[in-house]
RNA sequence: GGGGCCGUAGUUCAGCUGGUUAGAACGCCGGCCUGUCACGCCGGAAGUCGCGAGUUCGAGUCUCGUCGGCCCCGCCA
C-alpha cells in the first residue's frame, strides 16, 4: 500500500495513482459504477467499467458507504459534458484497475454528509462519524491554521511561550473551580485553573517581559450553547506597557485570524467605546455593531409631558426614559406588539410604551399625552421613519438599558439583521473597577482583583469606590466578548488596599494571595495583558 | 437554583378538536439500468409513539410522575 496522493488533490492526467479513503457515495448503474472516494482533502470520482475488467466490476458491487478501500487506477479527464463544477476534482476521474477492501463498515446510523445534522447526542456517540463530515474537517483545519498564525505572529513580536501548572491551588473570587482529589495529601484537593492569571503575573515579575500561552482553562459553571466547562484561550502578558500597546497588538492578531474566516479585510484600528457610551447607546457592554437601532434618551421631553408613568420615572433619582426605533415594525398587528410588551415585562420592565410612526405623526395610545412639537422632537431624536415602531422604557437607568439592550438584540434576530458573514470588532474600555454585591454586602471586582484603577480615579477609592474606573479593556465581536484584559496592579500597597475593599481582612489576603503580595515587593515591573 | 421547548422507523420530521391498519423523505435490502454525481425506475423490510401511572368505551394525541435531550435566565473575576 503506497498512497500516491490525497483524493481531494487532483493528480496529473494519465498518471497512475494509488488512493485510499472512505466510500462517500456509490452510484451503481448496473453497467458503470461510480464511487465518490473521500479523504480529509476532499472527494474524487472513481469509475468501474465492466469493459476494463469484469471481475473488478463485480467486486465493486459489494462496496457500501464508509467502506475503507484502496484503489489503483489512472487519472483521466472526464468525457465532455460530464464534468462536475461542484467538485474541486470535477474535471477528472480515476479509472480503477484494482480494488482492495481494507475494511468493510456496518451501515452507519447517519451518513457523514453535510446535508443533514442529526441530534447532538447522536453526533457525540458516533463522534468519529460526525468528524468525518467535510464541514467538521474544514473547521478543524481552520482552527489549526489560526493557531499556527497566532504562534508565528507572537513569536515574531518577541513573545515566549511558557506552560503553567494545571494542578494548582484554589483562588477565591470568580468561577467555581474543578477539584481533583490528592492521593498524597488525603482529603485535600487540587484546583484546575480558571485561567493562568497569577502564573503569568509571576512570569512578569520574573522578568520574562513578554509571555504567551495557548492554554486550557477550566470553569465549573453552568453551560450555554457557546460555553463549555473547558476551553482554550490565547493568554498574553507584557511588561512596561500601556493599554493601547496591548490593544494594537491584539488588533493585528485578531485581524490575522479574521482573514482566515472571512475574505473582507478588517480596518484597523478597531473602534473604541467607553463602557459608559456602550451602555448609553446600546444598553450593553458588548454591543453588536452589525446593525443600528441605538437607544436614545428622551427623559427631557418625558419629564414635561402629561404621561404620569414617564414623569414619575424622570422624577425618581436615576430614572430615565429611553427608546429605540424598530424599522418596519410599525406595521405589526396589535397582537405582535402585545407580545413585545410582554417580553419587555419578562426582561424586568414595568411596561413598554410604543408609537407607530405614520406618514405625518404617530399612532399610539400615549400620543395624547404629548404636544405635537414634542412628538416631532421624539421622532427626530430616534431618527424615526414611516412604518417604524418606537418603543420606550421608563425606569432606572440600569433597567432601561438592560431591557432595551435585550430587546434590541431580540428584534435584530427577528428582523434578520445579524449577518454571520459580517465581522464588527470593537473595544470597550473604562469599565468600573468595582460593583456592589448586595447579596454578599461587599464590593466585587468587575474584571478581577488584580486590575489597576485609573490613576486619576485613585483618590475616589476611599470616597466613592463605585465611581473608580479601571484600566481594563474587552474586545467585542458581533455582540460577543472575545477577549478581555487589563493593566495589573504592580504595587504592593495598592493591591493590599483593593483586597481590603473587596472585604478581605489582612489575614485572609495573606492566606489567599500572600504569594503575590510578597512578590510585588521584590521588584515587580508594571505589566498587563489579555486573554482572548 | 429557576423557566421554556422537544422525545414517533436507522436518521430528519409530519401526525388536526382523542376515533378504524401511525405516515413522508433520506438511509437500508432485492431487482432493472453504461456517464452518473444528493443518479434514476420498480418492489420490500423496518415502530414497546422514551418509560410508568391515570382519565376515557377508546390515548401517539389529555393529566400527573419519571428519565433523557436542547435552549434561556441566574452564574461564568
Amino acid at each position: 500500500m503506497k498512497r500516491t496522493t490525497y483524493c481531494g488533490i487532483p493528480a496529473a492526467v494519465s498518471t497512475p495513482v494509488v488512493l485510499v479513503g472512505w466510500v462517500h457515495r456509490r452510484r451503481d448503474h448496473g453497467g458503470l459504477i461510480f464511487i465518490d472516494l473521500r479523504d480529509r482533502e476532499g472527494i474524487v470520482q472513481i469509475v468501474f467499467d465492466p469493459k476494463t475488467s469484469a471481475t473488478l466490476h463485480e467486486q465493486a458491487h459489494a462496496l457500501r458507504p464508509e467502506y475503507v478501500i484502496e484503489i489503483q487506477g489512472t487519472v483521466a479527464l472526464r468525457p465532455v459534458d460530464t464534468e462536475n463544477p461542484a467538485l474541486a476534482t470535477g474535471t477528472i476521474e480515476i479509472r480503477a484497475t484494482n480494488l482492495t477492501i481494507l475494511n468493510p463498515a456496518l451501515t452507519p446510523p447517519f451518513l457523514p454528509t453535510d446535508e443533514m445534522e442529526p441530534d447532538e447526542s447522536l453526533r457525540l456517540k458516533y463522534r468519529y462519524l460526525d468528524l468525518r463530515r467535510p464541514l467538521m474537517q474544514k473547521r478543524f483545519v481552520k482552527r489549526h491554521q489560526m493557531m499556527m498564525e497566532i504562534r508565528r505572529f507572537l513569536d515574531t513580536r518577541g513573545f515566549i511561550e511558557v506552560e503553567t501548572p494545571y494542578l494548582t491551588r484554589s483562588t477565591p473570587e470568580g468561577a467555581r473551580d474543578f477539584l481533583v482529589p490528592s492521593r498524597l495529601n488525603c482529603g485535600a484537593f487540587y484546583a484546575l485553573p480558571q485561567s493562568p492569571q497569577l502564573f503569568k503575573q509571576t512570569l512578569m515579575i520574573s522578568g520574562f517581559d513578554r509571555y504567551y500561552q495557548i492554554v486550557r482553562c477550566f470553569r465549573d459553571e453552568d453551560l450555554r450553547a457557546d460555553r463549555q466547562p473547558e476551553f482554550t484561550q490565547v493568554d498574553i502578558e507584557m511588561s512596561f506597557v500601556e493599554p493601547s500597546e496591548i490593544m494594537h497588538l491584539m488588533e493585528e492578531m485578531i485581524s490575522l485570524c479574521l482573514q482566515q474566516v472571512s475574505s473582507s479585510q478588517n480596518r484597523q484600528p478597531f473602534p473604541v467605546l467607553t463602557y459608559q457610551e456602550a451602555m448609553r447607546r446600546f444598553g450593553s457592554d458588548k454591543p453588536d455593531l452589525r446593525f443600528g437601532m441605538e437607544l436614545h434618551d428622551i427623559s427631557d421631553i418625558a419629564a414635561v409631558c402629561t404621561f404620569n408613568v414617564f414623569r414619575q420615572a424622570c422624577q425618581t433619582k436615576g430614572g430615565r426614559v429611553k427608546g429605540i426605533a424598530i424599522p418596519g415594525f410599525g406595521l405589526s398587528s396589535r397582537k405582535e406588539i402585545d407580545t413585545l410588551v410582554q417580553e419587555a415585562i419578562d426582561l424586568g420592565a414595568k411596561g413598554l410604551a410604543w408609537m407607530k410612526v405614520t406618514g405625518d405623526g404617530v399612532d399610539s395610545p400615549i400620543a395624547k399625552f404629548f404636544e405635537p412639537g414634542q412628538i416631532r422632537t421624539v421622532k427626530q431624536r430616534l431618527a424615526a421613519l414611516p412604518n417604524d415602531l418606537l418603543i420606550f422604557v421608563a425606569d432606572s437607568e440600569t433597567v432601561t438599558h438592560q431591557v432595551l439592550g435585550a430587546l434590541r438584540l431580540k428584534l435584530a434576530r427577528r428582523l434578520n439583521l445579524l449577518d454571520p458573514a459580517i465581522y464588527k470588532p470593537l473595544w470597550v474600555t473604562d469599565f468600573p473597577l468595582l460593583e456592589y454585591d448586595a447579596a454578599a454586602s461587599r464590593y466585587v471586582a468587575v474584571h478581577h482583583p488584580f486590575t489597576a484603577p485609573m490613576d486619576e480615579d485613585l483618590p475616589l477609592l476611599s470616597s466613592d469606590p463605585l465611581a473608580v474606573r479601571s484600566k481594563a479593556y474587552d474586545m467585542v465581536l458581533n455582540g460577543t466578548e472575545i477577549g478581555g484584559g487589563s493593566i495589573r496592579i504592580h504595587q504592593h500597597n495598592l493591591q493590599a488596599k483593593i483586597l481590603g475593599l473587596l472585604g478581605m481582612s489582612e489575614e485572609e489576603a495573606r492566606a489567599q494571595f500572600g504569594f503575590l503580595l510578597t512578590a510585588l515587593q521584590y521588584g515587580a515591573p508594571p505589566h498587563g495583558g489579555i486573554a482572548q
